[in-house]
DNA sequence: CGCCCAGGGTTCCCTTAAGGAACTCACCCT
DNA sequence: AGGGTGAGTTCCTTAAGGGAACCCTGGGCG
């Protein structure tokens, strides 16, 4: 199927979709999140394919995202989110916003969230991190930023 | 090559994923949302196939995420975002953030958004709906909600 | 002390989706 | 009538996903 490789582009979109943009890579990062974390269990939670499974947590470690580490004397491996991977999770805890808005229907949101601070049931917002206000599609102007793509001189 | 479909998993991640997790859908949707609004345009920034980009549009077409409208009395049609698709650019937004920070090297971000609200360059940043505090990946408890899947009786 | 088990992968074949170029169609403008 | 343009469609090739079978390593156990 030879797919087209983002990470040329200079934009941070593309480069995000070229480690995660893979077609299940999500909804392992997911699994692993809620303490799914090794070979079996994932493969036997998703029914993705062995081989695919194997390629995408490959994928993830070498991006960064996943730490692999034993957890006993025989070889056996469990995937861990790094930093860098915890913080991907932000884009599933947005999916997750968006999916129930539009996608629940009459049964409602299968997960929910209680948030820790204020112990309410609640789901993600955008807001400026710098003025705090709320910072949707609509709020924003583009810029150039200093990583623009330079066309030869 | 046969890909599974994650529409039927009681998960809202899997649902936005069965909407926008393709490839190129994503980007299709950063195009459009800045303004390349034609199918000549889209196809000539993204360099994807002609018939791949015909797919993926008329799927979120389907979707309701965009609207095709003609624009001239020839057959000549644009997309546009809806409401529900406006609200998929947060994604996009919380992408573009990791990638920024995580990506872009020496270089910077390709690109920077600034606040109408503040006027000042700022990146997006995840806060509960309720109380207003950030809300991230160790934030949250997760709950079954109304739509867990139900197993037969 | 040899056998079996389980976790974590690999290998192999089949099908289907992406790439890419060529072709079509409808309408406008000379 | 002929040409131009935007928006797709068609067709072929190649590679990625699905799925099942196989392999390897190190306990546990009779």
């Amino acid at each position: 199927m030879q797919r087209t490789s983002f990470s040329g582009m200079a934009c941070s979109i593309a480069r995000t979709l070229d480690v995660m943009g893979e077609p299940w890579t999500p909804l392992i990062l997911r699994d692993v999140w809620v303490g799914m974390t090794r070979f079996e269990q994932l493969q036997a939670d998703l029914g993705i394919s062995r081989k695919v499974l194997t390629e995408r947590l490959n994928h993830l470690v070498e991006q960064g995202v996943l730490e692999r580490r034993p957890y006993d004397q025989r070889p056996r491996y469990e995937y861990v989110l790094t930093a860098k991977g915890t913080e991907l999770i932000d884009l599933l805890m947005v999916m997750k916003a968006w999916g129930d808005r539009h996608l629940a229907g009459e049964a409602g949101p299968p997960v929910l969230y209680r948030h820790h601070a204020c112990g309410e049931i609640a789901d993600v917002a955008l807001r400026c991190d710098h003025c705090g206000e709320p910072m949707r599609a609509g709020d924003v102007d583009l810029l150039p930023g200093p990583g623009v793509a330079k066309t030869a001189t």
